[in-house]
RNA sequence: GCACCGUUAGCUAAGCUGGAUAUAGCGUCGGUCUACGGAACCGAAGGCCAGGAGUUCGAAUCUCUUACGGUGCACCA
């Protein structure tokens, strides 16, 4: 039930919408004072009375019913309290009726948003920086499909460059079939970062002309990189797995090769490309940005020209209303310039591009270096974490059946949900010390929560919900139902907002709740109907937590 | 130099379209040790919300400006 509006219903006031109201509606920073409030200041003006004045005429005037329980004026605002009972009973048969389809939704039915996230480079292995993407694209993909959205997960690959020429002049040069199937994706990597190193001249030459070579289908070459690409598939698809992470396409820069020349051709016919310094370009300078290059001066393609294709092809593919783009904001005027290049060209969903720039990670000493060797992989964060996991799990509850699998879920739950906790816009400073801390507002925390929960309904036994209970919720009973009604409407501006955190925060906010309430209000020693109110209560909760940290791809263990 | 982003307690951060004494976690200090799972809970200390100006009845929130930090600015992706 949607009280602001209910609320707004109530009042008249000249020359605002019901929605307008609505929107002014707070929450009072103090629960004594109400559940929400309208101020009154804006007011003011328009009917020509104090704020005070105006909050208590409302108050007299505002007749309480099954919904609203109390009206009273404070100081210019005007607070109610609802039905604290109605509130109770409509959420907890809710949570129980949608499961684990509480919070979703069909806002989105029939539209497709395609989501590029991820995207791999052949032949690198994942490092720490790769996680933000790969979690963040993630969670909106699930988001999306919640609420009812066809999400499409897009993984652009890596696969185009001068850089698989020098891999493959430096796997030449230095390689050998059998250290790369032993060593796998470090192995090639390592062949690349000896080349950025080592290479002579005459290499660098020779590895433009590997280059040439992929792209006019030599078979040894093409071999040798589709090898390279195999690898890493395989590699990142381990990862992916556990990561929760999954696509419905891998269509890379590679695939667009034969789609930029009718992009080209369009820009021209459009007289929009023009020459400078030998190169063919877009010029922005009218909208405040440098010039979008489309052809080097050799002729070759650039980014760019690729994303264009990109953006054309999916249009044309999937119909989407909205696309997004998960990338760092290092690439936010590439993307302003590519996105204006496609309104120019006439494409009126340019507008629903959408670039979902997220912030840096650095270590502690500096940001990383691949070359240097300064650099921490994703896999060795992971196993740490597991590791950790599994050393307490073994001290505090060595009797557990599937430590292994706990584990699992409780490291990797924390290496996700330090990359989506925060503001994505933020940048982060890796620390071992932090992702390791499992105390406090952290994944492990509301698994934790979780794991109390459900040890208390499996000592319980079987009960029946009932549809109504006749009780009052006291104050952390409240709280907490108030949190899990709420659950919708964060998924739902998590998705606008195109921020996961959102999801994450409700998740310690709400198991927080849950845990004053668990400790305040004794569940299993309480009797008759309060007993099964608060076993009733237990379960929403658990069920809610669950489906806010599935959307963040973390499992919830029944026992850790 | 220009553009964009960031700056909130010792540290890491919340704070939605401006609203009633600015929230948490970590760390520190002190409690809850008969536990429905202590990976928890309670309490305390700790803040001129980077500085300045403006708009407003009201600003951490909006505008301008300064400082500091980050990122980007033509043939890499």
């Amino acid at each position: 039930m949607d009280y602001k509006r209910y609320i707004a219903e109530k009042l008249k006031i000249e020359g605002m919408s019901t929605e307008e109201i609505a929107e002014a509606i707070s929450i009072p920073p103090d629960t004594q004072m109400g559940d929400y409030a309208l101020p009154c200041f804006k007011f003011a003006k328009l009917l020509r009375k104090s704020p005070v004045q105006i909050a208590e005429g409302f108050a007299a005037e505002i007749p309480t019913d099954g919904v609203i329980q109390e009206v009273s004026a404070l100081n210019g605002y005007l607070n109610f309290k609802i039905n604290r009972k109605g509130l109770s009973d409509d959420t907890l048969s809710r949570i129980k009726k949608e499961g684990k389809y509480y919070g979703a939704s069909n806002a989105g039915a029939g539209k497709v948003v395609c989501i590029d996230y991820s995207s791999v480079n052949i032949a690198k292995p994942f490092h720490i920086g790769h996680l933000s993407t790969t979690v963040l694209g993630g969670a909106l993909y699930r988001i999306f499909n919640f609420l009812g959205y066809h999400a499409v997960g897009i993984n652009h690959l890596g696969d185009y460059g001068t850089q698989f020429g020098k891999l493959i002049c430096a796997y030449k040069h230095w390689g050998n079939r059998a250290d790369v199937e032993r060593g796998g994706i470090h192995a090639v990597n390592e062949l690349y970062v000896r080349f950025e190193n080592e290479a002579s001249e005459e290499m660098q030459k020779e590895a433009r002309e590997y280059f040439r070579l992929i792209e006019n289908g030599d078979k040894e070459a093409n071999d040798l990189f589709e090898w390279f690409k195999k690898i890493t598939l395989a590699y990142v698809q381990k990862i992916y797995k556990r990561l929760q992470i999954s696509f419905d396409s891998y269509l890379g820069e590679r695939f667009y090769t034969d789609k930029m020349q009718p992009v080209v051709d369009e820009l021209k016919e459009k007289g929009l490309l023009t020459e400078s310094n030998g190169a063919q370009i877009v010029d922005l300078e009218a909208y405040g940005m440098t010039p979008c290059l489309i052809l080097r001066s050799d002729g070759a393609s650039l980014y760019a020209t690729r994303d264009l294709a990109a953006a054309i092809y999916r249009k044309n593919t999937y119909d989407f209303e909205r696309c997004l783009y998960v990338v760092a904001y290092q690439q936010n005027l590439h993307f302003k310039q590519v996105f204006k290049v496609l309104e120019l060209m006439g494409k009126e969903w340019a507008k629903d591009l959408y670039h979902v720039a997220y912030g840096m990670v650095s270590l502690e000493d500096g940001s990383m270096s691949t070359r240097k060797g300064k650099v921490v992989w994703l896999e060795d964060v992971m196993e740490r974490c597991v590791d950790k996991a599994y050393s307490i799990i073994s001290e505090k509850n060595p009797a557990l059946e599937n430590k292994r699998d706990v584990a699992e879920k409780v490291g990797i739950g924390a290496v996700i949900f330090g990359a989506l906790y925060n503001s994505k816009i933020k940048d982060i400073t890796f620390s071992y010390d932090k992702v390791l801390s499992f105390d406090g507002e952290t994944s492990v925390y509301v698994q934790y929560t979780c794991a109390r929960a459900a040890s208390v309904l499996t000592k319980a036994g079987e009960f029946k919900q009932k549809e109504r209970y006749d009780i009052e919720p006291c104050a952390q009973e409240f709280e907490l139902l108030k949190a899990l009604a709420d659950f919708p409407e964060t998924v739902a501006a998590a998705a606008k907002a195109y921020e996961p955190s959102f999801v994450a925060r409700y998740a310690v906010d709400t198991a927080q709740k849950f845990n004053k309430f668990y400790i305040d209000c004794k569940i299993l020693q309480a009797e008759g109907e309060l007993r099964e109110y608060r076993l009733a209560l237990t379960k929403a909760t658990l069920s809610v937590l669950k489906n806010a940290l599935g959307l963040l791809g973390i499992g919830v263990p029944e026992q850790m």
